[in-house]
DNA sequence: CCTACATTCTCCAGCGACTAGAGGAGCAAG
DNA sequence: CTTGCTCCTCTAGTCGCTGGAGAATGTAGG
């Protein structure tokens, strides 16, 4: 009984049709029952089950990732060391990101404040691109 | 005269060889003169332009980006405002993708911190990522 | 019942920026 | 001459979608 088409099921989660589509064949989300004529039908488990997806994916998991967590989720009474390690390695992830972007910021700045608004010839912006003894950043 | 073969040029400019061609095929780099036996082989010029390709990689820069600051380089009488502007709306896309990820590292955190290292039932992790309404994150 | 329109279906192609592999040719040293 | 390295071209794969074509199905009004 019942469900919402896949039009419905996109509005209600944020998750385009083609993107849950997508998920449906790369696995994420299990094939929902179809109607006489071959629309998908999407109960409340699978909106949920959608719903993680569209969250983890926002807290940038990857798909694997993701499959794993799912798997998780539908076996309660295992461990959760599996889901904390996922979830630390992410963060890890993204301090490590966040770092790099800093540094990346830093360059930038200086780069745009040194330019003097003439021509290429003396654009400091080409110039530390050029010339990468200008350049602050240690890492490259 | 003279030049040096892709694997050197590779080496000195910290690009990788398949990348290399791939920058050539996109018409970042132009394509070398070849030897008898049709091996590319790059000058100083070309293997500079390289370099200042993988620098403004690294910045974060999109190719199309990279083909308009080479453009630019490669007519220095030009107002350096395009330039200018390319390297600002970079540092935009930065800041934004910082502030982004500064706000998943909090939601990450609280997920960790949350964790009771028990079973996948009472896990913050999962439970976060099912029950919207647990987190944090005002933005999704 | 007919028509018009919206929604959905499947399949296939493309994005960006590479990366990997097959299968072959060139080249330098022992 | 053979070994082993580098290089060549070409094709296809990666990730996570996104878009379009062309057909079928569903719904509301007349």
């Amino acid at each position: 009984m019942s469900g919402v088409p896949i039009g419905e099921a996109a509005r209600v989660s944020g998750v385009k049709v083609p993107t849950i589509r997508y998920y449906e064949e790369v696995g994420l989300l299990p094939e929902p029952p179809r109607t006489a004529g071959n629309r998908r039908f999407y109960d409340e488990a699978r909106l949920r089950r959608l719903t993680f997806i569209r969250h983890a994916r926002e807290l940038g998991f990857e798909v694997g990732a993701i499959r794993t967590l799912l798997d998780l989720q539908d076996n309660p009474g295992q461990s959760c060391s599996p889901a904390d390690s996922i979830a630390r390695q992410r963060l890890l992830d993204v301090v490590a990101r966040i770092d790099r972007l800093k540094a990346l910021q830093t360059e930038l700045e200086r780069m745009i404040a040194g330019c003097s608004h003439g021509t290429i010839a003396t654009c400091r912006v080409i110039e530390v691109l050029t010339d990468h003894g200008r350049c602050a950043h240690p890492s490259h």
